[in-house]
DNA sequence: AATGAATGAGCATTCATTCAT
DNA sequence: CATGAATGAATGCTCATTCAT
């Protein structure tokens, strides 16, 4: 076991650069997630930290820069789930359902990611325009679907004007919704959609409607 | 009609109370939007605006207060246009395929709301959980697709399980993604779908799939 | 019965400018006793008068000449109750008894009027100063004593180098900070002295103390 | 002797947190006796420091902590003059008025604490009851007269009904209201009593008030 | 590598006061 | 007499950032 997972520099013990970094990083996500960019305060983040003010200025050279660098690692983070999805086992159908059913759970695990989405497209993107780590990662999503998609259409499961990018679309959207505008839908509308047993009915409906659309004949 | 509408108080002209209320409300209404409400700057707001910065504060108590009356002055003028569509003369079908156009083009048309709703939801809904007003407004929306519904289950063509709040989810889901998540979307994946020609593809897709949903056979 | 009495502008009624100024020094008297010259707020005074803001920069210049008027009504008071006292039939010692006794209990009922001596003094006496008219009503508490000890000292009672200045300097210090220090007193050393029981003994000891000073043998 | 004393941050020098603290203190300390809490001003404060208004709020919280800190100051200082006097040797009487002698001069002395006192009563004490600080001075200077008190009624000087509390309270009225009501006074009735010749006659009369009421036959 | 002290520019907000009618 | 609208100058306070060691 390395020794380079403590990292405590507040009390002493041994320093670790890569622990100290980290544990900054986790510690802005969240605080990036709950307040947005201009929201946080790098005292409130430095004070959630086991290190000081003085080195998220050492290891990260300003807010803009540390709330890149969490917008970049919440993104690896979920293509890294992603990645672990073994699709090309199953029949389109299935794989389809599977994917669905993947990003509609990742998504309500994971609201800080959404709500750094969020924040992001508040900003119009700028930051992740800027990163090319992200834009690096893209592709991974699509390629399951272009996957999938190609599958479905051989074997005549699928409609053939189906289009992968049209179908990530459409999940993305149904998944990110029921996340992002948790707030606002059940105070205006209606809360039994975040029950348990609600979000169980929602993930169905959407795996449905989803399966709807690609086999409906043309 | 009364010459009262035109304010412009800075620089002499008439008094109108009403009008250099409405002209901060909007200013504030693009500022808040575009920054968010703590990236909002009362000093910028102020600038844009026909008056100075301490008649915000005559007319709006303070930041927050402003804020809030800019979420309802949004949610209002959207409830509005929605109150003009005449849905009950068409078909079922016709109704929901016009509603889904509706909601689209409006989003569109209106990203100030929709930047507007995703904020408050990075606030966790705080705001439009005190108004009353807010509030008071939620049910057209859903009382629009009830009526669709009773009669599209009436006459047979929609399916008897379906549920209007399940569909307004659904819709407004796909509608709101469009506007809220175009950058992070275009960034990532495809710019092709927010062309014009893109948009008029994803609106006849998103119109496809609502219906697909509705009038499958159970 | 005259119907200078009514003012309450506010509603319409009839309008009565002596009554309207009276209302306001009436609010104002309780402002400027309650958070000082500086703590007061010309808006709080506003809101409990009968009248607006505007009516009192009508009658009262600004918030130092409003707060001048203040002080000067509050010293016309306190010289309007010692002119009422009947000292001049009464034995020395028995009207010393009485001059400390009525001081002692007209300080503890007029709170206000203390605490604006206090905030007077906290800014110098700058406005006491400016006062001709406070001025002009000083000398009446001095003459009370001043035939007091001419008596007392010509029928024996009084010590011979009895000087009425220094008797109302003692009997206005004890009485003044029975009320002024109250407060301070009583959080730091003790309560007991400002119940009502306290109240009576501690103003039995103040004239005991002040007779005691003055009869004794040179 | 350390170097430490001295701060000047603001043209370079030295590092010294707490000269840094007491300068601000002190200036403070001036600055709110001078106008009051809600008089004094946190710029002007920040203007006759050696430091920045920055700075202010780095060290002390806010207006109000600095004015704790302020007024803790001012009782700890005076509560350390006091416990220098030796008055355990000196005879009761003599004890007393050497009490009555300090009183009278540190008052005189120390014109800010008095000012200060005055301003906490016109807050009706509310920062006074806030600090356990100042309260776990107080028993001080109770304590000195409860001695002096048990020595004079064991030898007999003192008649055997003098409390100590209502001691104190005649003392520190009489010296209190020689500070205190200054102005008022002298603009009012005789400046006399404030002349260096006139404050010997007046500490003397004070003296020879306190000691007539303890040696008195019952 | 690490830290307490320091900082200037800017922030939301308040205040007494005056204008126009 | 009376009033709602308007205003500039300040006020207390905060923020991201940097300096000196």
């Amino acid at each position: 076991m390395p020794p380079s997972t403590s990292a405590k520099t507040r009390s002493g013990w041994k320093k670790d650069p890569q622990a100290v970094k980290a544990n900054i990083l986790q510690v802005a996500t969240e605080e990036f997630a709950m307040s947005g960019l201009s929201g946080a305060r790098i005292n409130v983040i430095a004070d959630k930290t086991n290190t000081s003010k003085r080195m998220i200025y050492y290891y990260f050279e300003n807010k803009e820069t540390l709330y890149l660098q969490v917008l970049e690692a919440a993104y690896a983070e979920m293509r890294r789930s992603e990645a672990e999805l073994r699709l090309t086992g199953l029949q389109p159908c299935d794989a389809l359902r599977r994917l669905v059913e993947f990003t509609f759970d990742h998504h309500r695990e994971h609201p800080d990611f959404i709500r750094l989405v969020m924040i992001e497209n508040i900003h119009h993107g700028k930051y992740l325009k800027q990163s090319a780590v992200i834009r690096s990662m893209n592709s991974s999503a699509i390629s399951l679907l272009e996957d999938i998609c190609n599958r479905g259409k051989a074997d005549g499961t699928f409609r053939a004007d189906i289009e992968p990018m049209a179908l990530h679309f459409q999940i993305s959207a149904l998944c990110f919704y029921n996340v992002a505008n948790r707030s606002s839908f059940s105070a205006i509308f209606d809360k039994s959609f975040f029950s348990e047993q609600g979000q169980l009915v929602l993930r169905e409906n959407i795996v449905q409607a989803v399966l709807a659309g690609v086999v409906g004949t043309i």
